[in-house]
DNA sequence: CACACAGCGTGCGATATTAGCACACACGCC
DNA sequence: GGCGTGTGTGCTAATATCGCACGCTGTGTG
């Protein structure tokens, strides 16, 4: 990965053989828009992806028309308000049924409640509710982040929910025994994480908090265990 | 708009000259997608779209590089988690800020709030609050929905908010005089709607309910102006 | 006020990308 | 085991795209 990721563990799509080119350019320019909320203008956008500006052009109205970017009055392009009709969609009734229970979780904990789902060997960040609730989110963790399975509790729960495999780390051992997995700045330095998987969910799922402080893991794991049963409960 | 649209307003975007066909057919998979929730083969996406089955199978692999779309076991086609990260910068403090209140506006009034923002001339819903609460949304409106900006309570809030315009529908005058705007059935049939636009907001947005039976248009009138007024006092 | 400048928008040909064919493969079903 | 459906992959013709050149608009400056 020598190119494209500006945040932790956010990988950029890279244009392998059996891909199409133009699509590949389009979404590279929703992606570059994601760390450019202010906009950007055509000019800058065809530097960024590296096309020339008449192609950006092409490409910005293509997606405007699809209402995926939008340009304010200065011509400066941003994200578009379709794409939250895309993204709805996605584990809807999952978000949906989660949100009250992580807001119970941060409630109870004071700490941040993620809702995590695995997307082949990937885990998906796909809800958070973050203590101050009202907060904008300036944290390390954005939904739809993207990380390798293997990393953070999220990961390790969804591992220790599998029958046991030959070199799996300890940890996913242990999370087995425990219900619930722990881990110690995987992710984002310095945060430690606390999960548990959701029993019955069509796709593998975990519900766990980010801590800034080392806690009492049993205290943590059985409020995360809850949360985990709580949600599983109300997907039947 | 002559072809393309399944659900209420929802246009999809045409072909035009000066678009790129290539991603115009990406972004037309993504868009069917939205529509068939359990997923579709390669095979009926690509006699959906209208493009050769190996054409379609190349974009979806470019989709899916970018994580905008999944295949489950059965090779299965459907919307991917990538959308949530894209989707998220989307008028992320505004929404943020919106559900608390549009979460009081509901629970005072037993009906739907909705948080739309105007996108050029037409308007998007970005948000919806329904009663009860845990509901899974089965409703005619759907985040991201998008409507002109000529119809609804919403739009009509918006419009009115500008300067008289001199052959504007007799509806947006009263909004005028009275600060928010009601409408019967102009996006669904037999809702109606009552709004109020926030001020102070970035691009024009509005705050409002749906309701289902006549309501006291001066009582819900200024429930409605008042989670406005509360919104607007939280952005600055 | 006129000028220059920077960035945006649009035709139009050369070219590289894509479209569609033909085939091989995997899987489930009789 | 054979058949049928659907998926994945080289390869060439064809076509959509790329990039150039030009005109436009709006902004800053002498």
């Amino acid at each position: 990965m020598t190119s494209g990721d500006t945040l932790t563990g956010v990988s950029a799509a890279q244009l392998d053989s059996g891909m199409s080119k133009t699509l590949h350019n389009g979404l590279q320019i929703l992606e570059l828009l994601v760390h450019h909320p202010h906009g950007l203008s055509i000019t800058e956008i065809a530097e960024a992806v590296g096309v020339h500006r008449t192609v950006a052009h092409r490409l910005v109205r293509t997606l405007e028309a699809h209402h995926l970017c939008r340009r304010d009055r200065f011509k400066r392009i941003s994200l578009g308000a379709g794409l939250v009709r895309l993204a709805e969609p996605v584990e809807q009734d999952l978000r949906t049924l989660a949100r009250p229970v992580l807001e119970e979780l941060t409630d109870a904990t004071r700490a941040t409640a993620h809702l995590v789902v695995r997307e082949n060997d990937e885990q998906v960040r796909m809800l958070m509710i973050v203590e101050p609730r009202r907060a904008r989110m300036h944290v390390a963790f954005r939904p739809g982040q993207i990380d390798p399975i293997d990393r953070g509790s999220a990961g390790l729960a969804m591992l220790a929910a599998l029958p046991p495999e030959p070199g799996e780390r300890a940890e996913v051992g242990a999370a087995r025994r425990r219900g619930f997995a722990v881990s110690y700045g995987e992710i984002a330095p310095s945060v430690i994480g606390v999960s548990a998987v959701v029993p019955g969910a069509r796709t593998q799922t975990s519900v766990g908090l980010s801590l800034f402080e080392a806690p009492d893991e049993d205290e943590i794991g059985r409020a995360v265990l809850g949360a985990a049963e709580r949600l599983s409960s109300m997907l039947r």
